[in-house]
Formats: structure tokens, sequence, C-alpha cells
RNA sequence: GCCGUUGUAGCUCAGGGGUAGAGCACUCCCUUGGUAAGGGAGAGGUCGCGGGUUCAAUUCCCGCCAACGGCUCCA
């Protein structure tokens, strides 16, 4: 006799058990069909799943969040179906259902092409026109080792023996294809409409780089047809505002094959990075930071105290002369010691902040670069404290008051922080973790930042806080990180001279707030799609003429904003002033200014936003003082 | 590093066993035009690099390099 109450807090009875489908039916023929699962209090359940019990019961359509995510991962299910009709000999392994989609990774005797995916889809696509059944039953352990070994499907049989053996296994039947699936999934195949076969990789089986490399095919999945062209549409854009393409239209920077991972940078490129730089001098000027400039090829023995030559040296680019062994610096920290170990420091100088614009380089793997998102060559925006462990809450809630005005100077709000506490192997006492990662939530805390906890993420020597900005289409990216290190000092023999005129250790925190430059400046253009805001992009103004009879006066406004600090270009060319209005748009500058002989007489400049809006004729002054509004404060 | 795809003019791309094509950009000439492309002419390529097959390779095969999409990694 169930007592069904349902979201809306209506409560139905029935005589006997019966399947969430039949409740959905009871409700109503519409509601039906659309039915796709079922949520029983509060577990996601298929339709066909008996209520034999008083429960709280929703019956999960398209229009929920939990009825999409079935429908991704059916669509995957499908997908292995489609690909074991077409290759029979494929073995399936797992099918998970991620952002937007899902992938579901095959082992077969080749890669699967961009060809054989289109063929895949077509197969889907028929299965699912056929509107095939989808039934869930049981099997123990033993059997379903059995039945896997039985059709081949060894992947199958050996994740079955990574389920705990208290927990029943399910497996789903479409047709004459069977998958071991926690479920649930959607009661037919006709459900499954709105899909699409985005691309091909490759994937390690259980992603350890140890194991052989399975095929994965990623695709896509929604409930409505806009829903998913909305989505490509999206992806589209995202294309459009890549970073390499902007970067080579707006001639901001290149890369090529003789130096990979390592950016050439142009004209107006090194000026957006010099705009930033300088900007980032001016704040760490402000809040307490000394500049200082460390080499860039040190000896293998400082490495090695260090510690880097044993753990990372893959990925370090070494050289020799005359017998000796060098390293190029991978990261600025040991180069900030040494400076720091100059002279006799006493309590009385900590905290000391050192700040260096540092060149870096990593040798990174070949396969891992992207544009300038992860390069070989870059420079961080690095600064190193140094402090005693009681200044470490002060030391970081000063830092973050630093994070937040030059975030907030960049345009990002919307700020992500994740705490990362003592993993497993570790170095230290409990009580220098509890206090060091003590200090750190007390720092978010007391600057009202909410975060995460990652557990167990920490570097081996200390906590660390991660902050992540999220761009213009939702993208997360970590930029700035703030981290307590007690053991590189002790490795490069860093040491002051405390209150009680001995000697002590001080505590080292690496810091940074943009993180790499070239990545920054690589989010910025995306962020921006290219169209910088006037602080920042490299031409801030155009003056163009209208015909060889306002040259001269052309030339003298030029010279007045340049005087007043503005990056200006003075257009001249013999030609249209549409066509010339027409190539700074695309090249996106903040304004134009168009001058003919009506502003030339009247001493004044017609404004051209970026956006094509026409803001009137100004005075040179008036448009200094306006433009001068626009810029940040620091 | 691993799997897949790609590499042709400055850029975007087409082509294909018989010494290469378009649009834009570039140079010159005409045009002095008021808010997103005025007209004409010209120049421009060792078809990523190295081997092989062939009478002949940019095209087919092999190797390498790089980029791109993932996987792994990211002190």
């Amino acid at each position: 006799m169930p007592v069904i109450t349902l979201p809306d807090g209506s409560v139905r009875q029935f005589d006997a058990p019966l399947r969430v489908a039949d409740v959905a039916a009871s409700i109503g023929a519409g509601l039906a069909r659309a039915a796709l699962a079922g949520k029983v209090d509060g577990k996601l359940v298929d339709t066909s799943y008996l209520i034999d019990r008083d429960v709280q019961l929703a019956i999960i359509t398209d229009k929920d969040a939990d009825g999409l995510e079935v429908i991704r991962h059916s669509t995957a299910h499908l997908l292995a179906y489609a690909v074991k009709q077409l290759f029979p000999t494929a073995q399936v392994t797992i099918g998970p259902v991620i952002d937007n989609g899902f992938y579901y990774d095959f082992s077969y005797e080749r890669p699967f092409t961009p060809d054989d995916l289109a063929l895949i889809e077509k197969k889907m696509a028929e299965l699912a026109k056929a509107d095939i059944p989808v039934e869930r039953y049981e099997l123990e352990r033993d059997e379903a080792v059995a039945y896997f070994k039985g059709i081949g499907e060894h992947y199958k049989a050996e994740i079955i023996a990574s389920i705990p053996s208290n927990e029943p296994l399910s497996l789903y039947r479409e047709g004459d294809f069977t998958d071991l699936c926690r479920g649930p999934h959607v009661p037919s195949t006709g459900k499954l409409k709105v899909f699409k076969l985005m691309k091909v990789a490759g994937a390690y089986w259980r992603g350890d780089s140890n194991n052989e490399m399975l095929t994965r095919v990623y695709g896509t999945a929604w409930a409505k047809k806009e829903d998913m062209e909305q989505y490509l549409h999206m992806l589209e854009e995202a294309e459009k505002r890549d970073h390499r393409k902007i970067g080579k239209q707006l001639d901001l920077f290149h890369m090529q094959e003789e130096a990979p991972g390592m950016v050439f940078w142009h004209p107006k490129g090194w000026n957006v990075w010099q705009t930033i730089e300088q900007y980032m001098r001016r704040q760490l000027n402000n809040h307490g930071y000394q500049e200082i400039r460390t080499p860039t090829v040190m000896d293998r023995s400082l490495w090695e105290k260090s510690g880097h030559w044993d753990n990372y040296h893959d990925n370090m680019f070494t050289t020799q002369s005359e017998k000796r062994d060098y390293a190029v610096k991978p990261m600025n920290c040991p180069g900030h010691i040494q400076v720091f170990n100059q002279g006799l420091r006493s309590y009385r100088d900590l905290p000391l902040r050192y700040a260096e614009f540092g060149s870096c380089h990593r040798n990174e793997p070949s396969g891992s670069l992207h544009g300038m998102m992860r390069v070989r060559g870059f420079t961080q925006d690095d600064a190193h404290i140094f402090c005693t462990e009681d200044q470490v809450q002060d030391e970081a809630a000063k830092f973050i008051d630093l994070l937040q005005a030059v975030y907030q100077d960049f345009g990002f709000t919307d700020i992500q922080v994740k705490l990362s506490t003592r993993p497993e192997k570790r170095v230290g006492t409990e009580e220098s973790w509890d206090k060091a990662e003590g200090s750190l939530a007390a720092a978010l805390e007391s600057k009202g930042l909410a975060f995460e906890y990652q557990p167990g993420e920490g570097a081996f020597y200390g906590p660390k806080i991660e902050f992540s900005l999220k761009d213009c289409l939702g993208r997360v990216w970590q930029c700035g990180t703030l981290q307590i290190d007690p053991n590189l000092p002790e490795r490069l023999g860093a040491e002051y001279i405390g209150e009680d005129n001995s000697k002590h250790r001080p505590i080292m925190l690496h810091r940074a707030v943009l993180g790499s430059m070239e990545r920054f400046i690589g989010i910025l253009i995306e962020h921006h799609a290219g169209a910088f805001p006037l602080w920042l992009a490299p031409v801030q103004l155009v003056i163009a003429n209208i015909s060889e009879g306002q040259r001269e006066y052309v030339e003298t406004v030029a010279a007045k904003l340049t005087a007043a600090g503005f990056r200006v270009h003075a257009d001249l060319r013999n030609e249209k002033i549409t066509y010339k209005i027409r190539e700074h748009s695309l090249q996106k500058l903040p304004y134009q200014l168009i001058v003919g002989d009506k502003e030339r007489d009247a001493g004044l400049v017609a404004v051209r936003s970026r956006s094509g809006e026409d803001l009137g004729q100004l005075s040179v002054d008036a448009l200094i003082e306006r433009l001068r509004a626009e810029l940040p404060k620091v």
C-alpha cells in the first residue's frame, strides 16, 4: 500500500507496489511520455523502479538538471551500443557524463578516425529512432564477471573487481548490447534526440600514463535542439576569442617552431605587457615590496641544495661550460633566498618582501604546450615574503588586499578561492601544519572571502591558497597563489637573528597575483576578445584625417594627446575615411578621432567609440578629461 | 611523453604524380572621398624538414619537427 508524496506536497495512495512509470502515468499521459527517471527519497532511479513502500517521489523529465544528466549518460551508452554494432571487437570501458556532454573510452585494434565518428553518429541516430527499450537487471558478482569475460569485455570484468562487494551489480540491456552501469538510464533510446559526437582523443586506461592508450570519443547531448545550437554557438564564440588567433590579428605576438613554447612579443603585445608590468610595479611598491633581479642561469650545486635537481631534472633546461653544469631557473625562489642570505638579517627586518618579474623556463612535455596558456618560457609576477610563523596570517591578509585590488582593476569580480591542506607525503610537524593551515584560513576569513578546502592537495612542505578568476565565458583560470614554505629556507640556509639574539629560520611565502604574465595576457585577450579596456589597449586612439587638408591639424592633435600620456596613432594615409574606420574597428581601437575641415576650423575632433557610437565633437582638452576618467587610479 | 588531426604566398584557405591557385594584405598609378572595404596594374611560394618509390613527388611511403584536440604532467 505505498503512499507517495510528490514534490508539490500532494499525496497519492496506491493499492499495490508499482513502478515509477506507473505513477507518472497515473498523473497524466504527457508526464508518462516525458518521464526519464525518478527520484525516490532523493535517490535517482529508473522509471522501472518498483515502489513498494511509502516514499517521496519526483518524476524526472528533461526539464530537470538530473534529467539532462540522465540523457547524457544514456547517450554515452547509446554511443557504446553503436560502436559495438559497427565494430564488434571493440571493448567498452567507461562512459561518464562531463560538463555539457559525455565521453566513452573504447579499446580497439586501431584508433577511431573522424570518418568513423560520422558513421557512429549515424548509427546512434538509427538506434535512437528505433526506440529500443533500456532494461535494468541485477547480477551476482561472479556471474557478472563470467558474463563480461564470456563476451570478451575484459575491462568491464576488471571494473567489477573494483566495485565494493556489498553493492549489487546492475546491468543495462538495450537491444543486444549490455553494459555494466550504476544507472539510472532513460527507459528507451527514443528519449535521446539531441546529440552530436565532437571529437576523438586518446586517453589512458584508468587515467594512468603507464597503462594502455584507449580511444576516447567525446560527445554532447541536450534536452532540446535549441540548447545544443546555443552550446555549439558558444563554442564558436570561444574559438573566435582564441588568444592565438587574436594575437595574430592584432599583431600582438607570435610563436614559431624554432622556439616551441616561447613567445616572440611584437611591439603592440609588448606594450600590453609593459602596461601590466608597470601597473603591478606600482601596486607592489604601494604594498611594501622591494623589486630585485636574480640570475637566469645558476650552478647545479644550488639546484641540488634546493632539491630541484633531483626532483625536476627532466623538466629543467641545463647547459654546461668549462666543466660546470648549470640550470636555467625554473623558479625564482632559490635566487631570492641568495639575496636574503647576503649579510646578517635581524628579526627587525621582517617581514621582508622581495618581488621579481622573473623569467623562468621549464621544459614542459611537448604534448602539454598550449599557446600562451602553457609555455616553456614564462615570467611570473613573483615575490617571496620572508617572515616569522607569527607574521604569516597578517602577511596573507595583506596579500589578499593586494590581490583583490589588482583583480578589480582588471575587471575580474568573480574570484574562487581554494585552500589546499596537508598531503599524505609531507615534511614538518603536525603542529606546524595546524598553525600554517589555520593562519591561511584565518586570513581568508578576516577578509570575508569564502573558500573551499582541497584536502591533501597542499605541497609536501606546506599548505597553499589558490585564487581563480572566472572569465566572461564562465571559464575558470587559476592565477593567484599563496604558499607557505618553511622547507626551502631550511635547505638553503636562510636565517635571521631573533630578539633572543640567536639564529632562527624564517618562513617563506611564495606568492603571485597574475601567475604567468604570458598566460594572464592570454586570458585577458580571450576575456576581452581583443577589445582591451582603454588603459591596456596598445594603441588607445587613432586620429584619421578625411583628406589631405587636415594633415597638419591631425599632427598637432596627436602631439597634444601624446604629451598627455596617451598612445596615439595618426592615420594620414590616402584612403577613404570609411576604409580607415573599418580597419581600426577591426583592430578594436577604443576610440577613433575623425578630423575633417569642420573639426579643423573649429579646433575640435569628432569622437567615435569602439562600439561605433558617435560621441560628437569634443575639444582635445575635454577628450583628455574624459579619457582620464576611464583609467584605473593606481 | 602518449593517441589522433594538421602543416601550400604575410594572413585565411582551395588544389593535387607532369616545375602551383583565390580572396585579403603588400608595391605603384588614378582617386581627396564625412563614420565598417573607391578603381586599375604589379610583385610575391624549396607546397614544414630529411629520406625513399618513380622517367617525374608539393601530391604516394617512411622518419623527424611543430601546431591543434585530448590523455598524463604542471615544483
